[in-house]
RNA sequence: GUGGUUGUAGCUCAGUUGGUUAGAGCGCUGGUUUGUGGUGCCGGAAGUCGCGGGUUCGAAUCCCGUCUUCCACCCCA
């Protein structure tokens, strides 16, 4: 036998039922997606390198799958280029193009490129996969699909509540409950590092701060220190490492923190507005949790960030995230335009689903309905039935060849499809149809319109 | 990018201190009354033991390299 195939690291193929899966969970965020107003749009699955470059920080840049320019690609670059080995030298000449590496970025380019034709604000929905160059590993793929909702041309902090109630209605939907909705916000982030007197080290101080719940305090503050932030600092975040209690409570304590930030209290009165309006209109299955340590998201967030965390007891990095930026259309060239989006990471979202075994039993590939094949007269006979009931809506189909009665019925019982007719002789000189129920046994000599009328 | 882990029939895996034709279960296939599947019984096909190199009289087994799998870190959906 020759070398088996392969393919690459990180990437799937999948199978009948878990293309079923995924549609279902696509057709549920879609379906949800367009009650709340989202417009589908697509872009294409590779941009100019300098659309996605520095859009996600040194180490998106690095995740990023850069296409070879075509034909004498090395023309362009020079031998010592080559021999020294700077790589974002050498890269940016032998390659133009690069794989998308999230939805949004290329959003924004759309945004500035069709401005004209673009009616603010402008709501679209857009489920595509997306593409990088990271390691593999739990619930971590190098191709993956997002499922994403973004509004931009508009402030409004209504949209972020409306974003938390489209997680929830999605969710609850899929059947995923408690699902936990995480919410902060940049300017606290900022706030706090403003307050502490860390403005300059922003990020690293975020980073580290990220990791609270995983790494406890101690460590958290080990890593800043090493980041140059100094002890008085650290001390002064104390009462961020020990926030307890409810979403007003927390908001209760930053203000204290954040009593001389003008741009953290900002932020604090941003997260109070969104959560008196999920109280006026509560959540049907998720949990919106205030998470001051939550600081993911990428470098082009600046408001209200989100990341959703599968319900307790799923081992799963987080299935959803978002959050509001407010420049992003600027690195293109348009100016004063907001936008507020939210991801689902659909691959996640199947593993968590599939973990907790909630798949409908009813998300199944195959037909219904499989005619045995006696041989040619009978299975003509049949071939009339066939499209009455495909006309029907029955997924029907005839077993291809006169194969052995064993054959056909086993093939019948291992594609789990629930219903076998079996038509030769006597079936035929009666005008009727045999209908076997496979998971009951039961048999039955019925008129075909009988049997059109039970399944449908 | 860092650290660890894995790779033997279609699938899940055994394989003893390196030693004759590499095994099991499941699956596949044929038979078991010629119009009846899921359980039984009997038979069969199928593996240059991830790939390349090395040590050895001899390697699935030891060494080196490489790719792959999975996991953690980094980062993220």
């Amino acid at each position: 036998m020759a070398k088996k195939p392969s393919i690459p690291k990180g990437t799937r193929d999948f199978s009948p039922l878990e293309v079923q899966r995924r549609q279902y969970i696509m057709n549920k965020i879609q379906h949800h997606f367009e009650l709340y107003g989202f417009m589908p749009i697509e872009t294409p699955s590779f941009e100019n390198s300098d659309t996605l470059m520095g859009k996600y920080g040194e180490e998106g840049d690095r995740l990023i799958f850069k296409i070879l320019n075509s034909g004498e690609y090395l023309k362009k670059t020079s031998p010592e280029l080559l021999e020294t080995g700077k790589e974002n030298q050498l890269t940016s000449q032998i390659s133009e193009k690069a794989l998308r590496y999230d939805l949004t970025v290329p959003f924004a380019r759309y945004v500035v490129q069709h401005q004209n034709d673009i009616t603010f604000p402008f709501k679209r929905y857009q489920m595509q996969n997306v593409w990088r160059a990271d390691r593999p590993q739990k619930g971590r793929f190098r191709e993956f699909t997002q499922c994403d909702a973004d509004v931009v041309g508009s402030n409004s902090l209504l949209q972020e509540v409306e974003l938390v109630q489209l997680y929830d209605a999605v969710f609850t939907d899929l059947n995923l409950k408690a699902c936990t909705i995480k919410i902060n916000n940049r300017k606290v982030l900022a706030g706090i590092a403003q307050v502490i007197g860390a403005d300059d080290k922003l990020i690293d101080f975020t980073v580290a701060l990220d990791k609270l719940d995983k790494i406890g305090k101690e460590k958290v503050q080990e890593e800043m220190l090493s980041k140059g932030i100094d002890q008085k600092a650290i001390d002064l975040l104390d009462p961020v490492f020990s926030l307890t209690g409810s979403y007003a409570d927390k908001i209760a304590s930053m203000k204290v923190l954040l009593k001389d930030s003008q741009i953290g209290l900002k932020g604090i009165e941003e997260l109070e507005f969104i959560n008196s309006s999920i109280t006026q209109m509560p959540l049907k299955s998720a949990v919106l949790d205030l998470d001051i340590t939550l600081a993911r998201g990428l470098n082009y967030y600046t408001g209200c960030i989100f990341e959703v965390a599968a319900p307790e007891g799923v081992a799963m990095g987080s299935i959803g995230g978002g959050g509001r930026y407010d420049d992003l259309t600027g690195i293109f060239g348009l100016k004063d335009v907001s936008g507020v989006g939210i991801s689902f990471g659909l691959d996640r979202i199947y593993l968590v689903i599939e973990q907790l075994n909630l798949f409908p039993d009813s998300v199944r590939a195959g037909v219904e309905v499989l005619f045995i094949n006696f041989g040619k007269s009978e299975s003509q006979y049949c071939a009339g039935w066939l499209s009455r009931f495909r006309e029907s809506g029955i997924k029907t189909e005839l077993y291809p060849d006169s194969a052995k009665m064993k054959k056909q019925m086993s093939y019948a019982d291992r594609n789990a499809i629930p219903y076998v007719i079996l038509a030769g002789e006597n079936e035929i000189n009666d005008g009727k149809l045999n209908l076997k129920n496979m998971a009951s046994g039961e048999q039955l000599q019925l008129t075909p319109e009988d049997i059109i009328s039970r399944l449908r």
